[in-house]
DNA sequence: ATTTTTGATCTGTGATCACACTTGCTTTGA
DNA sequence: TCAAAGCAAGTGTGATCACAGATCAAAAAT
């Protein structure tokens, strides 16, 4: 028996002394797990998943594998197949313009609402992001990719929590689950000159934010959407071309 | 054997004799039903659904339901409780503002690309679900609920699958599908006026795509959204005056 | 040599069971 | 009479199994 139990019979009264054990089920660590990959570009789109499969990998059974990929189905993250097995859905044209138009005009609302919502400790929480974003590239030169996902989608998912919309972030996040295997077709591309120019960006957007400006930041953050997009669309054009 | 099999040894190089036979899973159909339910809104706010007792209702095993489930919780139709029990998420003034708020930024984009893309073929569909509208009301004179919605859905999906985004797509059919309990407390409210405002609505919105003004059609559209969700706002600041 | 058939293997689906946790009621004690 | 401990029913989670459909490769027939 603690102290704390001793002092008082039922321990509630006296303020938090424990904070609640978290509870996490596998499926949700399953889950968790894809979503990275997903979000991290770690599968290339095209690539089929069975559940058996990534129940060996993971090291589980099959249920909450079966689980996690049809959550991810239902938010359009995964694709169901009529044969009943299921992919990362493959990247054309027409779904990265889809993309790119709905995401800035979803992500563009919510940090309009932003802007004109965040106080000092919110604008200054975003900009020590950015800080530490700066200082991992000049340690770190290796193209850790997992860690600059990481960072970016802090940043910006920092700014969509202060939107105060419930209904807006799950959206963005499928949004999200959605971009991320094409996003990562186009890392590579410019993973030098590329780098400098999201942090011109993300730079333009938090002065916006600053200046309570929604519309500027609307624009700043539809330029920083459009970008990996657009060298993407370059060269799957390219590929198009080459072999029709 | 049949005579097409007779005929033509695999069936497949002379037109389509037969539609691919429908494969549904038991999930689906406990999905489908789920869905139906929270979309008419059969369902009221709060409420705390079991598994055993759907599969019991259902007469299924357990399993379809809790695959479901999940998929209605990711979708944000349902909500995991910290007890691990599940239950439609109750309505709020804060949630009714959003759910309006972000409705009309996606539908009214997604009308507005319609309009621009509309044929006569199109234009003319909507006219029928409209019409065929106009016929049931007349005749059956019963406060029908799920026949009313339905045709309420028909309409509007028929004009957002005209925009031609597979990314907006499934998120306004998210949207209904969280809107659908609110909505439901504020049917009964307008049964007799309501009905003619809503379709007052729907021709104006008609006339704006058939003119292929997609702004016209974007404010047809809002004021078609916002109508239901005032009432049942107005309402809930009422109930809260009343018990604090 | 090409095509068809057949068989084995793999995969998803759904049922059943064991386990851990929650909840509500009953019982017991002050 | 009331409150706390204890018990029992109920619930979600995950594992295992049986079954149906899909896939692919080898063998047989043309």
């Amino acid at each position: 028996m603690t102290t704390a139990e001793a002092t008082s019979g039922t321990g509630d009264e006296r303020g938090p002394l424990f904070s609640p054990v978290e509870r996490e089920t596998v499926q949700d660590r399953v889950y968790a797990t894809l979503r990275r990959a997903l979000i991290c570009g770690l599968l290339e789109p095209g690539r089929i998943l069975t559940i058996r499969g990534l129940a060996d990998q993971l090291a589980t059974s099959t249920m909450p594998v079966r689980e996690a990929l049809g959550r991810l189905i239902s938010e359009k993250a995964l694709e169901a197949l009529p044969n009943r097995s299921v992919r990362v859905p493959p990247v054309t044209l027409e779904r990265i313009d889809d993309l790119v138009h709905v995401r800035t005009l979803i992500e563009g609302e919510a940090i309009a609402m932003a802007a004109t919502r965040m106080n000092e400790a919110d604008v200054s929480r975003v900009r020590t992001i950015l800080l530490e974003w700066d200082r991992f590239r000049n340690l770190a030169d290796q193209d850790d990719f997992d860690n600059e996902m990481t960072l970016n989608q802090r940043f910006h998912f920092e700014i969509y929590r202060c939107s105060g919309s419930a209904v807006l972030l799950p959206m963005i996040e499928s949004l999200w689950l959605q971009s991320g295997p094409c996003i990562r077709e186009a890392a590579y591309a410019f993973s030098a000159a590329g780098e400098a120019d999201t942090a011109h960006c993300h730079r333009i957007i938090v002065e916006a934010l600053a200046a309570r400006d929604p519309e500027a930041a609307r624009a700043a953050l539809a330029a920083d959407i459009s970008r990996p997009f657009k060298t993407l669309r370059t060269r799957l054009k390219a590929q198009k071309a080459d072999k029709p």
